[in-house]
DNA sequence: CTGAAAGCGCTTACAG
DNA sequence: CTGAAAGCGCTTACAG
């Protein structure tokens, strides 16, 4: 910068202003500047200039693992509110490890991001939050939510649950296998709750219904189906509560030889990328995870624009693709 | 810092070396400091420290879609070098758009990235690079290569197209569709170039093979699959070239009710995440895309450490899961 | 309309 | 073993 002050002549306010455009400078001393710029290939130092502006424009998101449909979408959601905003976006993955979210918050925070989304870890420690907060730096919550009075959004995943309960109940299936997989994560929480009280609303045996509860890998969703379904009575539908469950229990299913609808119903939340070109169709409940990303960027920009705003917590309303893996009739109504 | 130190009774330059460690300091000395940091909730400012110190302990890292399984798989692997290196990794997706990939890239290197990793996007224009040699940005290509003098890491294409050939040759088909998208990108090229010598090789005519340059997009190369599907005499067996390419044309399959393999032959590159669990049972080339993302940052890794060694050009061999979508026998060889 | 100078929060020779 | 001070590359009152 000095350099390029040195050729124009001018000194490095004059530059900085002509960088910045933040007061005026003669066409003539603005013109020598320009050409200095580009005579000594100078670049702006973002670093300095985020140390002294304290803004950076740019920031973090951090979800379990962005090559997984949902949060796919999600980021994808995020990335076009970002670009629109004229930001930059940082991204993260936590590997569902509570360690590696905490390191990236802090990597994030320590690069003086502007603001956080996050898709909390399943073991998540508090002190993520804390941290923030310490730091009064402002973020929203994405995907899993908390009873935080902070901005979130997420898909309503009752309904959702509640309308899929009752679509196998009118299949005729009475006895029902839910791989919810690791209920501290609070997505997974509110499908398990909604099941549980749409198995009371329909008048299904409480006794009939099996929640495989714990697994997080694909290997262990796929060993404890294996056990589930090796019991009898057999339940006769699936439910599976995310992506990788669902690839869990598809390969106990077919461990078993068990073949979809046929041997057995199959239900699942997010679901697989292009799904409809393959067999068994799915029935599937799709989260809205593009627009909810956009949402949280945009929460996120709300709260920098107004740091006291009261928090926001949103909603997005999920669908319901049905698929021929859960029709009694054995065939596809698409 | 300042009232750290104030608070421990030391300066400045003792509150730096205790909490870099870089020179001794009384334990007595060390204990007060210490307690004056956590009383103080001090964090060391990243910004100022990496201004310094000319080192951030970050890479970048530029794919065009990190939801794509290929790339999600990359990402993986580069994220478990990075963590193993105590590094972190500052992730962007270019959406395979020249412009976005730029931005990322000057973003990345504001931010005094110590290196970058990136698989070019498709219309990627020369001064990316130049810009990266100017700035004496350390960086290596993965997945998509050039005739550079840079470090570089893919899978081996060619011999993985070859042996497709054979394979479908071996199968009786004598006339192929391939998908091959956007020729701009160097591993589709490479894909097809192997393509066609097998063709050759296996004597097969010329003009019995179709080639689909061009699109994209799911929806374009659908479109474009189609065309070539519906003009005589058809084609036995179509190779699609990527992920998204193959989604195009099983659609357009689809659409035109053919089905696989009983009316036509199916393979493709990189493939569908699970796909083991859907009928039918693709035939695919799987690179090994995580070893790919090791891969790349272990030669990043090295170009760090020793900045002048000469440039390595590293090809990871690719696998072939035969599935039925190719077997004439109109049956599942698995 | 422009410049000299302070200061952001650190690191690191230099001196003692 | 420790401190005073220069300097990293910027921005921004302050003065003229």
């Amino acid at each position: 910068m000095v350099s390029v002050a040195r050729l124009a002549g001018v000194s490095v306010s004059t530059v900085s202003h002509v960088i910045n455009g933040t007061r005026h400078v003669e066409p003539e001393t603005h013109r020598r500047v320009i050409e200095a710029i580009e005579k000594t290939k100078y670049r702006q130092d973002a670093l300095a200039r985020a140390m002294r502006r304290n803004r950076t424009d740019s920031i973090g998101l951090i979800v379990s693992d962005a090559g997984e449909p949902a949060f796919a979408d999600m980021v994808h959601g995020v990335e076009e509110e970002v670009a629109r905003l004229g930001l930059t976006l940082l991204l993260a993955n936590s590997a569902e490890d509570p360690v590696r979210e905490s390191r990236a918050v802090e990597a994030l925070l320590e690069r003086r991001v502007d603001g956080l989304i996050i898709a909390r870890a399943s073991g998540s420690s508090e002190t993520v939050i804390t941290t923030l907060r310490e730091q009064g730096a402002p973020f929203v919550l994405m995907d899993r939510l908390e009873d935080l009075d902070v901005d979130q959004v997420a898909a309503e995943n009752a309904g959702a649950a509640n309308a899929l309960v009752d679509h196998l109940v009118e299949q005729g299936h009475s006895r029902i296998l839910l791989v919810a997989g690791d209920l501290k994560v609070p997505s997974l929480r509110e499908r398990t709750d909604a099941f549980l009280e749409a198995v009371g609303r329909n008048a299904l045996a409480a006794a009939d219904q099996v929640i495989v509860e714990g697994p997080v890998a694909v290997a262990e969703a796929e060993a404890a189906v294996m056990e589930a379904l090796s019991r009898e009575p057999r339940p006769t539908a699936v439910i599976a509560l995310s992506t990788v469950l669902a690839a869990g229990a598809l390969r106990a299913c077919r461990v078993l030889g068990l073949a979809i609808p046929r041997d057995i119903a199959f239900a699942t939340f997010d679901g697989f990328a292009y799904s409809d070109l393959f067999e068994p169709h799915i029935t599937t409940v799709r989260q809205p995870a593009f627009q909810i990303g956009v949402t949280a960027m945009r929460l996120l920009a709300r709260r920098l624009e107004e740091p006291d705003s009261s928090p926001t917590v949103m909603r997005l309303e999920s669908s319901i693709e049905y698929g021929s893996s859960t029709s009694s009739r054995f065939s596809n109504p698409e």
